[in-house]
DNA sequence: TTAGGGTTAG
């Protein structure tokens, strides 16, 4: 028998919102722990009717709702309230909504703290806990858990349960827990369900027991979405890119069942550094997906970000935001990257905005995405704002700091930082070694790159890998220590690739190195036959020398093989809008009046003792107008529109598509002087960051 | 109930 209590309409509203807050809800417990609200007059043996009077009451309801951790204090109070009311609490239906509200808010161990108090207990309390401990990532709490309940308590395993111990035991690569339990599964006549046989496929994938899986997958009854899923992520995350793809087309081509949001996150790993044929192939998949969800948005925009395509992953990500899709921590943690290679400042800075407004620190992923995102963009100091205000930092955001520091041409810095780092307690890896090196090589610190190099050899035993190599020879070979960075490639372990020829290639034109140079030219031209920027290399070292017949030489080889100079473009963000400048540019619409700009300053820069640097340049037919004219480099226009475009206060950005050149470098300097502008260019290798005058690279690059 | 998505170099 409920009493007809009159509820004060303030809290009928609590009591009646589909959506509780804390306080709300804490308002309503303290009201009942004062009131009655029909809860005292539950009779003692009312059979059937208590059961009724369990699902109605007011404060069970309430608990009913709670479903996100942010209600996690008012159920805490909720449940404090119900010890008031012993018989209500002993009800199996409502320790039942009680465990499950805790493990919807976050609390796997509160709910096991009442299943443990609980005297009656059933198989659908133990579903719970262990799902929850598993959604928690406590996958060996959930084994553990499992193992107690099966045998202590003699509970039996069901449909429900095995899925979730299974996907506990792939998620924490417990092949021996896996096999085991499939034992059990056999046993109990279970291995046909569906849902079972495709968490031991993902158990025996992700393990990498691939005969094993393919045997689950054959012999299955029936087979889904799901089932092929799972195989795609085994061979994907064991690299066997190969086998990945092969078993996407042929669903594909199956047409049953059809690919999902889960196939595009299943094959990902598989998708990095792909052909472009496989990116399109995706993007028809994910084109032709029935139900988008956030799952299969952050996958295809993380496959053209893994696929150097930064424009495409932002043009996603707002096409993402015209439906109306709300970004979550894992979409922005791919995206920013993208902004950072594509120099995509505004939208950057929009969605760390987006991140502080959501609330959504901390998150070391998403604070070290933040980060990169702001050193690629050339705001150093903000990207150490963010290092500064992290709570917690992991080896990727040390990586990270270490790198802005070193593209930024700061090595002591950079090498300060990997100390800390070090006395930290963080064990630096391959890529702590790798951006130090760098970061030593961009300063012209070659003891110290070399110290890092046998460092991480010899105390870390960590195997250098070709990206380390092409640094050494970079360090070595930059620094004007042609032979031995010669000798180095020579007593290379590994077969030099095109990045550690091609290290030492650019170095031979700064040192107008012949011998050497002629060399290394050779394997490249053998490795990469197409790569025009090596052709370019050559020609300017025989430039150089005055060697205009063997320039002619080179530049029929390119004429003969069909290879295009690639030619030179910068890009600037004005209000929201990227202007992109190529060589010898006129299409911008205000062309007239950059050139009139590039033309006073010009006056001014001769006037400071500028003299074109026509050395290399003068021969490059391909640099010349119809009247034979050297035309304006892409970065001079880009900086001429900037200069005209926003006040003199206002940083100018422009990033290249090549190296800078050393007439630019030059004219940089001095326009920063007269203009007192700070101007950062991010050219293909590095930042140079001009202030009065001066460039961060210390003329060294 | 099952698969599956994020950060660091060059």
């Amino acid at each position: 028998m409920i009493a007809a209590v009159v509820q004060p309409p303030a809290l009928l509203s609590v009591i009646r919102s589909s959506n509780p807050t804390p306080l709300s809800l804490l308002f309503l417990t303290r009201a009942a722990s004062h009131r009655s609200y029909g809860l005292s007059a539950v009779p003692h043996n009312a059979g059937g009717r208590h059961d009724e009077d369990c699902h109605n009451s007011p404060l069970v309801r309430a608990v009913d709702r709670c479903r996100s951790p942010s209600s996690l204090p008012a159920l805490r109070a909720l449940h404090s309230t119900l010890h008031h009311h012993p018989l209500l609490l002993s009800h199996p239906a409502v320790q039942i909504k009680l465990i499950r509200a805790l493990a919807a808010c976050g609390d796997p161990h509160g709910a096991r703290r009442l299943f443990d108090a609980s005297p009656a207990k059933k198989t659908v309390f133990f579903n719970i806990i262990i799902r929850s401990y598993v959604d928690h990532g406590l996958h060996l709490h959930a084994l553990s858990f499992f193992v107690d309940g099966t045998l202590r308590h003699q509970l039996k395993a069901d449909n429900y349960t095995f899925p979730c111990v299974l996907k506990a035991c792939a998620a924490s690569n417990h092949l021996c827990g896996g096999i085991q339990i499939h034992g059990a599964v056999t046993k109990l006549c279970l291995d046909s369900d569906l849902f079972v046989g495709n968490t031991l496929i993902a158990v025996y994938a992700r393990c990498g027991r691939f005969s094993d899986a393919s045997q689950m997958f054959d012999e299955m009854p029936k087979r889904d979405v799901v089932s092929w899923n799972a195989m795609i992520a085994g061979y994907a995350k064991h690299g066997q890119f190969e086998r990945a793809l092969d078993l996407c087309k042929e669903m594909v081509a199956q047409q049953n069942p059809t690919p999902d949001s889960g196939t595009l996150a299943s094959i990902l790993p598989a998708m990095s550094r792909t052909e472009i044929a496989n990116v399109e192939l995706m993007r028809k998949l994910f084109d032709e997906m029935s139900n988008k969800n956030i799952v299969s948005w952050n996958a295809m925009i993380a496959i053209y970000a893994n696929n150097s395509m930064p424009r495409e992953a932002v043009d996603l990500f707002s096409k993402m935001e015209i439906a109306g899709i709300e970004p979550d921590a894992v979409t922005l943690a791919s995206i920013l990257p993208a902004c950072g290679d594509s120099s995509a400042f505004t939208l950057g800075r929009r969605i760390h905005q987006l991140i502080e407004m959501k609330r959504m620190r901390p998150n070391l992923v998403l604070e070290n995405a933040l980060m990169d995102m702001y050193a690629n963009c050339g705001c150093l100091k903000t990207a150490r704002e963010i290092f500064d205000s992290m709570n917690w930092k992991d080896v990727v955001s040390w990586n990270s700091i270490i790198s802005a520091y070193g593209m930024h041409g700061h090595g002591l810095d950079a090498i300060a930082f990997f100390d800390q780092m070090v006395k930290s307690g963080i064990k630096p890896d391959s890529i702590a070694f790798l951006s130090i090196i760098s970061a030593c090589s961009h300063a012209g610190l070659v003891n110290q790159g070399k110290h890092y190099f046998n460092l991480m050899t010899e105390h870390y035993h960590l195997s250098p890998t070709i990206e380390h190599y092409a640094c050494m020879v970079d360090l070595l070979a930059r620094s004007g220590n042609l032979n031995e960075a010669y000798d180095f490639i020579i007593e290379m372990p590994i077969k030099p690739n095109e990045r550690v020829w091609g290290a030492l290639l650019n170095a031979c034109r700064i040192y107008s190195n012949m011998e050497i140079g002629l060399n290394a030219a050779d394997h490249l031209f053998k490795l990469v036959p197409e790569q025009s920027g090596y052709y370019v290399l050559l020609s300017n070292i025989y430039a150089r020398a005055g060697r205009w017949e063997e320039v002619m030489v080179v530049r029929e080889m390119m004429i003969n093989k069909g290879i295009k100079k690639l030619p030179g473009c910068s890009k600037v963000e004005l209000w929201n809008d990227v202007h992109t400048f190529y060589i010898g540019d006129r299409i911008h619409p205000r062309s007239k009046e950059i050139y009139e700009k590039l033309d006073v300053l010009m006056v001014r820069l001769k006037e400071l003792g500028y003299v074109t640097e026509t050395e290399t340049a003068l021969h490059d037919v391909e640099e010349e107008d119809k009247e034979g004219h050297l035309l304006v480099h892409s970065e001079k226009l880009a900086v001429a529109f900037m200069l005209i475009n926003t006040s003199p206060e206002t940083p100018i950005r422009i990033t290249m598509n090549l190296r800078m050149c050393l007439d630019c470098h030059q004219a940089m300097k001095l326009i920063s002087s007269i203009t007192q502008r700070e101007i950062t260019i991010k050219d293909t290798n590095r930042f140079h960051h001009f202030v009065c005058g001066v460039c961060s690279c210390g003329d060294y690059w």
